[in-house]
Order: structure tokens, then sequence, then C-alpha cells
DNA sequence: AATATTAATCGTAATATTGCAATGAATTAA
DNA sequence: TTAATTCATTGCAATATTACGATTAATATT
């Protein structure tokens, strides 16, 4: 049905299935890159430096924002976007440790 | 139109959201978690673990194959999944890339 | 062979996501 | 005040995802 039976799983399943849903769009991949790169706020030149429309960006800007990984600042017509590093670290420490799940015991059997 | 448009990004960008999807839902999640925490193969209990239909799993299992994540070996009637280990670390090796860019220079100027 | 078991596949319905043109809201510049 | 700039929002079309009943395919058991 197009929808995730949320109620089924652990809070902490679902915790990291929703940060790993916002980072399953390369735009927003492209995004938070640029973010980084360029360590410090951008205003705007985000449309440019991605090739999508600028509803398109401004959508995936709000998903991110609406996540608490990004910032945004408003500075007279523009907006000025950051990564938001306390949540981001926070993220950081959820999704590492479901990625680094112990291997060391597994018999390999297939 | 719920396409995203793969070409204007860079194949690490892509790979990073392809992963990151794979985990963008919580049954996923679960599944790989059982996996790990069972620390071998699991025959066919995975419907039983995981309260979804049988459809639904094989479903979820067979995108978990297709990116290379988990190996499954026919045994009689059944199929026994595990972690692909390898690959796991491979991928493990991307996220990590991406989850930890570098937030010291960052000014936090929002 | 006939039946049971297990899991994949097919078909379909419901919902979600993506993308953008058009529009709106807010501020700045003239 | 009028026009320009910047970004959010709305509305819509196209596509993707999720879930599952029904069926199929393969092997195992009797």
């Amino acid at each position: 049905m197009g929808l995730a039976k949320t109620e089924m799983f652990t809070d902490q399943q679902n915790e990291i299935s929703l940060f790993a849903k916002v980072f399953g769009h390369p735009a927003r991949v492209a995004i938070l890159q640029h973010l980084f790169k360029i360590d410090s706020c951008v205003c705007g030149d985000l449309v440019n430096e991605i090739g999508l429309a600028q509803p398109t960006i401004s959508q995936h800007l709000k998903e991110l924002k609406h996540l608490g990984l990004i910032k945004g600042n408003v500075e007279g017509t523009s907006v000025c976007y950051c990564i938001h590093k306390e949540n981001w670290t926070a993220m950081k420490t959820v999704m590492t440790e479901f990625l680094n799940q112990d291997l060391t015991e597994n018999q390999d059997c297939c």
C-alpha cells in the first residue's frame, strides 16, 4: 500500500529508516556535501550548484530541515543554510551503531 | 515525476543514495538486525520474526540481495539468508565517509 | 504419484515521492 | 510606489514503493 507499518517496528528501527530515507536521494546527498564543502552557510546558490528547479531544491531542503540536519536563516531576501552540527553528530551516532554491528562471530554459512 | 535524475549526480552520490534507500524502510532494517543478531544463516523464519506477509518479506529480501548486502542459499525447500560480509564492509566504507565529513572548520553561522 | 512445505513471482490497490510551472510572500532597490 | 529578487507553497502529473492475495516453482515427504 506504499505505507510502512511503523507501529510494528522499534523506535530505533524507525529512526534509522527515517534518517536513511532522507539520504536516499542523490540531490539531498549533493546538497549536504555542498554544505560541508563550503564549510559555512550557503545562500541561494544551491539551485545553480545542483541542476534542479528551484521548487524542487526547496522541497529537498525542507525535508532535510524537518529532520533537523540543516538550519536555515533568513537574511534579507535570501535564506542561508548550513549543517546543524549537534543534530548531525547525533544522527551519526545512530547510523554508525547500525552500520557497525559486529560481524566477527558470523560463521558466513551461506 | 517520481524519478531521480541520476545522470546529474556523481557516481558516489548515486551510490550513497542507493545504499541509504535500502535502509529507508524499517522492515529492511529489522531484517538486517535480525541477521546480525542470530549471527548465522536464518532459514525462513523471518516472516514470523517480522510481522509482515511472506510476499512482502520476500520482496524486501530481494532488494537487499540485489544490492549485495545479503546472501541467500537454497537448502531443500527453504532458503538460508545471511549478511554478505565483504559487501557490507565495502558499503560501510562508503557510508561512513559520507557521515564523517569534517565539521571542525564549520563556522556555524546560522 | 500425490501431498505438503517453502519461497519467489504476478497482479493489483493504496500511498509516497519526485519534479516543476505557476503563484504567493517577503524583502530590497529604483 | 513600483519593480526586482529570492525563496516557499500550491497543484498537478509521472513514477516509485509498499503490502498482500493468489499463484507458481521447486523440493521433500508420504
